[in-house]
DNA sequence: GCGACAG
DNA sequence: ATCTTGTCGC
């Protein structure tokens, strides 16, 4: 009866390192209302099968949000999920799916944290850094921060919170349905976060970007076996 | 010291 | 993330 709900005990040695890494991105970041005339939007999730990732990208129009490209890749992982150290098991297969795309997007829109990080550097924002793209995170659970219920219907949208700062907003993007939690990545910023996600959520609690990768992740995971 | 803890 | 059944509602 070690720990019960608890997660496997990380190895102090290996977060060091990776905390250290996370100080150099984090320099990295620009938080900035982004200069592009949004044209095509990315969406990229990943799904796991054992020991491997399957990570994939999605590229639509916009503001139609029309499918254009999809792309996958399949690899193994090598470290093992560290609450606040996500990106260093995933993005470094996302970046090799996001090769494969023949289309360039304005933007990324990524499943997991912005800012909205104890350090300030979830995914979205480590993802943007190593691509040099706009990025921003939506996320379905808070990693860090505090913040009041938003109202019931779609729209409403209340601040996270952490130390002071604001570092994200959590939205109801569907009415009666739990908020998802946006907060900008890299070259983006709060405001066009904001408003993107919330225009891009259609008929369903994730925004179609995001929706649409997680979905592909599915159907491409039938492909690999 | 006690919880919380993206995917 | 993944493991898992039926069930409620649009």
């Amino acid at each position: 009866m070690a720990w019960p709900s608890q997660l496997p005990p990380p190895d102090p040695v290996l977060v060091k390192s990776l905390t250290e890494q996370q100080e150099v991105l984090r320099q990295q970041v620009r938080l900035q209302k982004p200069d592009f005339h949004l044209k095509l939007l990315a969406g990229c999730d990943s799904s796991f099968i054992g020991e491997n990732i399957l990570s994939v990208f999605v590229v639509l129009t916009y503001p139609a949000l029309e499918l254009v490209e999809s792309v996958w890749h399949y690899d193994q992982v090598e470290l093992p999920y560290i609450p606040g150290f996500l990106a260093f098991r995933e993005a470094p297969n996302l970046v090799k799916a996001y090769a494969k795309l023949e289309h360039e997007p304005d933007l990324i829109m990524v499943d997991g944290h912005g800012i909205a990080h104890p350090r300030r550097l979830g995914i979205a924002s480590q993802l943007g850094v190593l691509l040099n793209k706009s990025t921003m995170g939506v996320a379905k659970k808070v990693l860090a921060g505090r913040h009041e219920e938003p109202a019931m219907e779609k729209g409403s949208i209340t601040p996270l919170t952490h130390r002071g700062e604001h570092i994200g907003n959590v939205i109801r993007t569907k009415d009666k349905v739990k908020p998802v939690f946006v907060s900008p990545g890299h070259l983006m910023d709060m405001e066009t976060a904001t408003a993107i996600a919330l225009q891009t959520a259609l008929k369903h609690k994730l925004p179609e970007p995001t929706r649409l990768a997680d979905h592909y992740a599915e159907v491409f995971k039938k492909e690999v076996r």
